[in-house]
DNA sequence: CTGTATCCACTGCGATACTG
DNA sequence: CAGTATCGCAGTGGATACAG
């Protein structure tokens, strides 16, 4: 593709706004709990004392699957599909005995961890405030 | 609240990684694409040509309804109300006939949208590069 | 205008079992 | 180890009707 091409692409007026318009769709996956954790995993981007991201780690498909806790199978081979999908991971397997399988962050799923990675943040530092809010919100009154 | 239980606060560590914190849940929340454009919206974070957002704008139920083309009753009423609870938009009514009620961002709710408008912009400017991947991954060979 | 209430279809998602 | 396949439920979310 010709640089004349992305660049007037770039100029598209995709709009998330509109119903039709494919980015609604790419906004309603990336905005997916599963989507930022793995995104901060693959970047090594693990506890608050980190701010700076190191470069993509490579992880095997357990690594992942004991790190976010929580998640079923289905849904982080799920997620890690539509991320290798959309070209926002890559997944390469080793033909060891048994098969071993890593899944590391491409650019572009750098720059979407350079978004995402304030979500998780945010909702680390001002869970206290979200919580003192809920408090009060359940009794106005006292 | 005192300064230092504040400061505290924010040193405790909730970690999204854990399925019992309940900034897991948090980051679940605010992971939506539904809140994602209403907190553009009261921003006034519409287009691609204002990358920087203006003061908060109070909207009308009515005026969000029209400009989240596509969102239900239920999911308005329903995200906003989640928003209120957490102390991320105020909701006011204003006795009028018929009545009048208004959205406005918190402090909060901006300093998260500082965080989610960057979602919402990342999927609109590399939506032609996912679906050039996408394109590539269903026919790898040509 | 700004909701709430109800019904209903769909599917997200977990649990479980099975495979290379 | 790294999945796929299947079942089943609970919740998502739309459509519709009703109300302050």
């Amino acid at each position: 593709m010709a640089r004349q091409d992305r660049t007037a692409e770039a100029r598209m007026e995709f709009n998330a706004f509109l119903a039709v318009c494919p980015s609604r769709q790419l906004l309603a996956r990336i905005s997916d709990k599963w989507v930022v954790l793995i995104l901060c995993a693959l970047s090594g981007d693990r506890d608050a004392s980190s701010p700076e991201p190191t470069a993509p780690i490579p992880m095997r498909y357990s690594e992942l699957s004991r790190l976010l806790a929580g998640v079923s199978q289905k849904m982080l081979t799920q997620t890690l599909r539509s991320l290798e999908r959309d070209g926002l991971v890559t997944r390469t397997v080793t033909p060891t005995v048994p098969v071993t399988v890593t899944y590391e962050l491409t650019d572009l799923g750098s720059s979407l961890h350079d978004v995402t990675r304030g979500l998780r943040t945010w909702a680390q530092d001002h869970m206290g405030e979200v919580l003192r809010n809920r408090e009060e919100h359940e009794a106005p009154a006292g």
